[in-house]
RNA sequence: GGUCCGGUGGCCGAGUGGUCAGGCACAGGUCUGCAAAACCUGCUACGGCGGUUCAAUUCCGCCCCGGACCUCCA
């Protein structure tokens, strides 16, 4: 596949030719969970997003450092330890296990490399004696600030100029500030409060300082991608840029910043006081399905737009899933034909190279099902060629093939087919009762097999008679 | 108030200055003991008003509607 990959850049507003800095090693940033809570499906969006668009990176270069840090300092988190009694070190690597648990069920692959904010503490330091000395941050009362005066392209990422964020914010200044706008590197700790040593008495670091920090760690201060929820852009995001220009006085952090939209439920935005937050742990508990249905939900919308969740939509995600691995269960070994497969999966990943366009990738994969269950249940693939302007052999096992090898990049279909369609429980149970049906079948005692296939049905079964037999699967 | 992003057929959702998205749902059909699955066919939309153009859903302007962000929410 040509690596000829355009992204839309938040930090330009158009659509950019990545270009990486380094062909040899892409280096990409994304901003993970703080472990105070559950994951709710708002946290999954990023998550898969940047899965896609890593897996994608790993088939177009040959190496991709791909980071996403877990911040564990957090007033939310010492908050909810002062509500519980539960110590802070409990709380985040509890709610961390969770989260890998369930990205995990997502299909989203673990990053190579995923920093915490309290090991990253020294860089943090470092970093913000850098800005001092830069004369970019000055200490006041037990603080350490960012003077966002001293960065004359403040504003740049979120495309606004301070004095237009100060119209209409809604904050109050903190008397030390030298400027409404600047904000905090270092502060103080109240008692019970964690705190470390610094150079300004014992604290704890700002929030953005960290991921300047990590990814500083992790990738150079200058690197490829960083990613994140829309949300973060300001000020999370245009903080953490001005931090590390100016600490390396560097004319960039990333080449490419990219954020993915927001969430809504039925509609609505989604909120705790609406009552319509939803847990991922509760809606991967419907079944094992779930995670992946989620994904192909998410899919279906192109990441930067604002994507409504409905659970009818869930359903219908795990509905094309059932086709997939219908497809895929029946489908025979390849033929030896690897430049047509890989011409294949191409063709289906295509989309993916103008801005991660998931939508239209999971159209091709549809295209590319059907054109396997032309060539091995039969019908006819004139339509499908004749629309997509291609005129690929119809033969069985090529389009599966390419199926799931585009399928792979999506992180979609890499379960067991069998296991997906029926569950995966003991159900030695139903094949009696085909077998039951078959005999009453050859008998042509069509009422005791309608009668068999109802009780199955009722049970959630559905069976299919096909010129090998009877084959079956869950609801 | 400021900044920004959107409004596509019953629903979801790509894309384009002039020939087709696709899926779901629905309606026919092939196949089947009946079904299911699979395949085929039908369903022909681009918020409103102007403008540019031979031609606009696609470009421009205005309006209406929805959404996001405006100091610690992915």
């Amino acid at each position: 596949m040509t690596p000829d990959l355009h992204l839309h850049n938040s930090l330009t507003r158009t659509k950019e030719r990545f270009v990486p800095i380094d062909p040899a090693h892409v280096r990409m940033y994304v901003c993970g969970p703080t472990v105070y809570d559950l994951a709710h499906i708002g946290n999954a969006r990023p998550v898969i997003v940047f899965d896609v668009l890593a897996r994608l990176l790993r088939r177009l270069y040959p190496r991709l450092t791909y980071v996403r840090n877990i911040t564990d300092v957090d007033d939310k988190i010492n908050a909810r330890a002062a509500e519980s009694g539960e110590p802070i070190a409990a709380i985040t690597a509890r709610t961390t296990a969770d989260f890998h648990r369930d990205m995990a069920a997502l299909n989203a692959l673990p990053p190579d490399a995923e920093p915490r904010a309290t090991q990253s503490i020294a860089p943090m330091i470092a970093l913000i004696e850098k800005l001092i000395a830069r004369g970019h941050a000055y200490v006041a009362e037990g603080h350490v600030l960012f003077s966002v005066p001293s960065f004359g392209e403040y504003g740049a990422l979120s495309g606004r100029s301070p004095e237009e964020m100060l119209a209409g914010a809604r904050i109050d200044v903190a008397p030390y500030k030298r400027d409404a706008g600047d904000f905090v590197l270092w502060k103080p700790s109240p008692p019970g409060v964690p705190a470390w040593d610094s150079p300004w008495g014992k604290g704890r670091p700002g929030w953005h300082i960290e991921c300047s920090a990590m990814s500083w760690q992790a990738l150079g201060e200058v690197f490829d991608i960083h990613g994140g929820g829309h949300d973060l852009m300001f000020p999370h995001h245009e903080n953490e840029l001005a931090q590390s220009r100016c600490a390396f006085g560097t004319p960039r952090m990333a080449s490419i910043w990219l954020h993915n939209g927001m969430l809504r439920v039925e509609g609505e935005k989604m909120s705790k006081s609406l009552g319509n937050f939803i847990v991922l742990r509760e809606l991967l508990s419907r079944g094992a399905w779930a995670g992946e249905a989620l994904r192909v939900a998410m899919l279906r919308t192109h990441y930067r737009a604002d994507l409504d969740f409905t659970w009818a939509g869930l359903e219908e995600a795990k509905a094309e899933l059932d086709d997939h691995y219908s497809m895929l269960s029946r489908a025979v070994p390849p033929p030896e034909q690897p430049a047509l497969q890989a011409e294949m999966a191409d063709w289906a990943l295509a989309p993916l190279l103008d801005d991660i366009n998931t939508p239209l990738a999971l159209t091709r994969l549809r295209d590319l099902r059907t054109l396997e269950n032309v060539a091995s249940v039969g019908g006819s693939a004139t339509a499908v060629l004749g629309r997509i302007g291609r005129g690929w052999p119809v033969v069985p096992g090529l389009a599966a093939a390419a199926f799931r090898e585009a399928a792979g990049v999506l992180g979609l279909c890499a379960a067991d087919p069998v296991a997906w369609l029926k569950g995966g429980e003991d159900t030695a149970w139903v094949d009696q009762a085909i077998a039951d049906r078959l005999a009453a079948r050859k008998a042509r005692n069509f009422a005791e097999a309608d009668r068999i296939r109802d009780e199955l049905k009722a049970k959630g079964i559905l069976l299919e008679d096909g010129p090998q037999g009877t084959t079956w699967r869950r609801a």
